[in-house]
DNA sequence: ACCTGAACACCGTTCAAGT
DNA sequence: ACCTGAACACCGTTCAAGT
């Protein structure tokens, strides 16, 4: 009994750790997000944070995981949409979060957890766009190439923030040709 | 005359801080080739570097100035091609510098210099495809939605490296609708 | 004008010590 | 098991002092 209660009481406070760093990656920045920062936000001393966390890029691919998470119940309520409205989307509620994935990017090569986790992201995302181009009736002979080219735009537009009517007429052309 | 020797001896130290910066960065990383490590390499004390420039992403600029203005030499002696074949030849070539590339992308939150040089060289590529993609009888509307998407690809290229064939049918892709 | 030694304020991380 | 104060080795940058 009380062994499991202590368990929920860690649970917590890695949870407490994890929407804290949420909070703080997202308002000022991986980097600018020192552990003494995210430390006093989540009201600890700063090596406590080792004790839930292996490192500070392990913080962040728990951050990751929560997100991903959250936002995959999102995506699967999702009425029936076209290719192109659907990428839309994709890009629309990714753009809340542009900052982590451009951290992820950031940290690629000075971090394997990261590395691994990206590697998985991808895979997983890839097959989605996969099955939505078979459906759309897109020559099969082309829709590997067509697959990375939406991802690197998705990530393009991500990284390089256009306008509304530019988004949408950029996914339009991808589906479209 | 003095002054003029003078002036050629700073111009040189220069080129030595910037040609030892531009071969750390490639090796190790930006992140990992600290002021330190690159001080040592161009035979100066550390804050020397800060005698010649005004932060270490101003070296970072300088080293980019450099690389550009070297490689677009290059570029102009490039004999005629077709579009896919002249997508791949920069993908091929900017790979060589991708850790450059990965660089700037992920300084440039944080560095108002790394921005504005970031936002020329957009500028100029786009520039640069946008003659192409006329010249290879590209439907005028779809032309600046497809720019938009070669960049993406060609980024999305550098940072996920693939195989050469992938870059190759990709790159055909793009262009052949 | 050019260069340096020494210091500054920070960083992520570790460790011995406490409960 | 959980948390901490104090320390470690680093970082980019600054400044007073030298030539």
């Amino acid at each position: 009994m009380a062994r499991i209660k202590r368990e929920q009481g860690r649970e917590e406070k890695r949870d407490e750790i994890v929407a804290a760093a949420r909070a703080l990656f997202l308002e000022e920045g991986y980097e600018a997000a020192s552990i003494n920062r995210l430390a006093t936000a989540a009201g600890v001393a700063p090596n406590t944070i080792y004790w839930y966390f292996k490192d500070k890029d392990d913080v962040l691919v728990a951050v990751l995981d929560a997100e991903f998470s959250a936002r995959m119940g999102e995506y699967q309520a999702l009425p029936t949409m076209s290719s192109p409205e659907l990428l839309l989307w994709v890009v629309n509620h990714l753009k809340q979060v542009s900052r982590l994935v451009g951290t992820v990017h950031s940290r690629l090569e000075q971090s394997p957890a990261i590395n691994t986790w990206h590697d998985r992201f991808h895979a997983f995302s890839e097959q989605l766009l996969r099955l939505e181009l078979q459906k759309s009736g897109i020559a099969p002979q082309k829709i590997e190439a067509l697959v990375k080219i939406s991802v690197f735009t998705i990530e393009g537009l991500l990284a390089h923030s256009l306008s509304e009517e530019q988004n949408r007429a950029i996914c339009a052309a991808l589906v479209t040709p």
